[in-house]
DNA sequence: CATACTATCGTTAGGTG
DNA sequence: ACACCTAACGATAGTAT
C-alpha cells in the first residue's frame, strides 16, 4: 500500500482535513474519557468546531461548565509563573496588578455561580442523561461515529461513572478552537 | 508476554494509576498539539493534577484564559439545546431563564475581558515563548517526558505554529480534573 | 520512585463502495 | 459528500534496571 504516515504539518486538502478532524477529535474524546475512568480525575469535554454545527458537550453542559469555573478560579496564573521565576526575571508589573486581578476573578466567580444557579433552576438537562438514550434508540444519529461514542457514554452511565464529583482542587484540562 | 489490554475500569493500585496518568496525559497533549497544527485550529491545553506539583499550560496562560473565556461568550448551551428538543419535550422554565442567563453572560464577558486586559498591561509574558527554550537548553527540566513536551513544543514554535489566532467563533475544548 | 524498553493494542490515513 | 474497511502507525501496559 501507499505510504501512510503523514507530516505534522496543516492538511490544506480541505476534505481530508475535515475527515481527519472528525476522526481525531472521537479519538481524542475517547482517550479524555478513558483517563477520567482508569484515574479516577473528573472529566469534560467541549467540542465545538467549524466543521459540525452542533457542539458536542461531554458529561453535560452544565458540568462542563462548572468544571471550567473551578478552573479559573484557582490561581493557576500564579502557579504557571513559579517555574517561569525560576530562569527569567519576571516584569514587576505582574505583581502590582495581582491584587487587581484576584478581586476581579472573585467578582467573576460570584457570576459564573449566578448563572450556574439559573441553568440548574431552568431545570437544564444533560444532554447525555436525558436524551442520549432515546437517540440511540429511535436511531437519530446518523452518523456511525456519533453512534460509536453515544453508545460509549450509555456504557459510562450504566457503570454509575458518569455523575462526577465536582469538589476538589486539581483539574486537567485541554481547549482547541479555530477562528 | 503477560495480557496487556486492560478493563476499562478504575485502576486501584497507586503506582500503576499515576503511571497510567502520566502517559496518558502526555499522549493526549500530544494528539491535541497534532489536531491544531493538521487541521489548522487554535488549541490550548491545561493540565493540573494531583500527581504534578506544577500545572501545565499550553500554549501559554493567557492564551489558554483568552480561548475559555471565548467559550464561555458563546451561547453554547442554547446551541446544544438545538438537538436535545428534537427528541425531548424541553422544560419551558428555560426558556424563561434564558434572557437572566444571557445577562448575567454579558456581564461576565466584561469581567473576563477586564482581567485579561490587566494580564496584558501586566506584561504577563507566555511560558513558552519566553523561558522554555531557555529552560531545554540549561537543562532544567529533569523529567524526560517533559523534555519531550517541550521539545514539541519548540519545534511548534520554529514552524511558527504556536502564535495562535483568538479571533472567531468555534472551539474545541476538554477538561479533567479531580477531587 | 523515575526511566527505558518493547510486545501488544488502539488509532487513523488512505482507500473503497 | 459519508460511512465502512484495513494496513500501518502510534500509544501504552507491563517489565526490567
Amino acid at each position: 500500500m501507499t505510504r501512510r504516515k503523514i507530516k505534522l504539518k496543516y492538511i490544506e486538502n480541505n476534505t481530508d482535513r475535515k475527515s481527519s478532524f472528525k476522526k481525531r477529535k472521537n479519538g481524542i474524546l475517547k482517550k479524555v474519557q478513558e483517563l477520567s475512568i482508569l484515574c479516577g480525575v473528573d472529566a469534560c469535554a467541549m467540542i465545538y468546531s467549524p466543521y459540525e454545527a452542533e457542539p458536542f458537550v461531554w458529561p453535560s453542559p452544565l458540568e462542563t461548565q462548572q468544571i471550567i469555573s473551578r478552573f479559573q478560579a484557582l490561581p493557576e496564573a500564579e502557579k504557571t509563573r513559579k517555574m517561569f521565576d525560576q530562569v527569567s526575571s519576571i516584569d514587576q508589573r505582574i505583581r502590582k496588578s495581582r491584587v487587581r486581578i484576584q478581586k476581579l476573578q472573585r467578582d467573576n466567580r460570584i457570576k459564573d455561580t449566578e448563572i450556574l444557579m439559573h441553568q440548574c433552576m431552568a431545570g437544564f438537562t444533560s444532554l447525555q442523561n436525558v436524551s442520549l438514550s432515546h437517540l440511540i434508540e429511535m436511531g437519530c444519529l446518523a452518523d456511525q461515529k456519533m453512534r460509536d461514542i453515544a453508545i460509549r457514554m450509555k456504557e459510562l452511565q450504566t457503570n454509575g461513572m458518569v455523575h462526577l464529583q465536582i469538589e476538589g482542587n486539581s483539574l486537567l484540562n485541554f481547549s482547541i478552537g479555530e477562528p
